[in-house]
DNA sequence: AAAAAACGTGACGTAAAGTCCGTTGTGAGA
DNA sequence: TCTCACAACGGACTTTACGTCACGTTTTTT
C-alpha cells in the first residue's frame, strides 16, 4: 500500500468518526472539493502544506495523525 | 515558523544526531543532494512521497518524526 | 594556508499538483 | 419511486513542485 493511499484512508478514517462530509472538511481545509477526493482515494501524491491544512481542519496534532502509519 | 521550515529543521536534527552530510542521506533517500539542502532550509512544499524517502532514509517511523511537530 | 569535503543558491524545463466547472453513481429515507 | 445529500469522475485549465545543473561559499581536514 503506497503512502498517499495509507494518507487518504486515514483522513477517512477521522472525517468519519467525526462525522464530517467530505465537502465540509475541504472548506474548512481551504481545499478543493474534488481535489478532497482524490487525496482520499490515495491519488494524489500531496504536499506538506496541504497536509497540515487537512490535518489542523480534522483538528488532530501531526503524532496524532501519523501515530498508526509505517 | 511555515511548516516546511519545522520539517526541514526536523530533519536536520535526526540527521545531525545519526552523523550524516547531506549528500550521504540524499543517496540514501535518492534524491538529489541539492534539493535535499533546499528541503532542510524550508525552501520546498516537499510532497508526501519524497517525505517517506527522507524518514526511511533516517531510520525513523513517523510517529517518531512527527512527535515533535506542532 | 592549501585542499577537500560539505553546504547553499538561482534558474530552468517538465511533470504533476491543484482548481473549477459539470456530470454520474450510490445509498438512505419519505 | 423520487428526492436529497454525498461521493466519484472527467475535462480543461493554471500553478507549482520536482529534479537537475553550474557555480559559489563555508567549513573541516591535513
Amino acid at each position: 500500500m503506497k503512502i498517499e493511499e495509507k494518507f487518504g484512508a486515514r483522513v477517512k478514517e477521522i472525517r468519519l468518526k467525526k462525522g464530517f462530509s467530505q465537502e465540509a472538511l475541504a472548506n474548512e481545509a481551504g481545499i478543493d472539493r474534488t481535489y478532497m477526493t482524490s487525496v482520499e482515494n490515495g491519488k494524489r501524491n500531496i504536499s506538506i502544506q496541504n497536509i497540515e491544512k487537512i490535518i489542523t481542519a480534522l483538528n488532530v496534532s501531526f503524532s496524532e495523525f501519523f501515530k498508526v502509519l509505517k
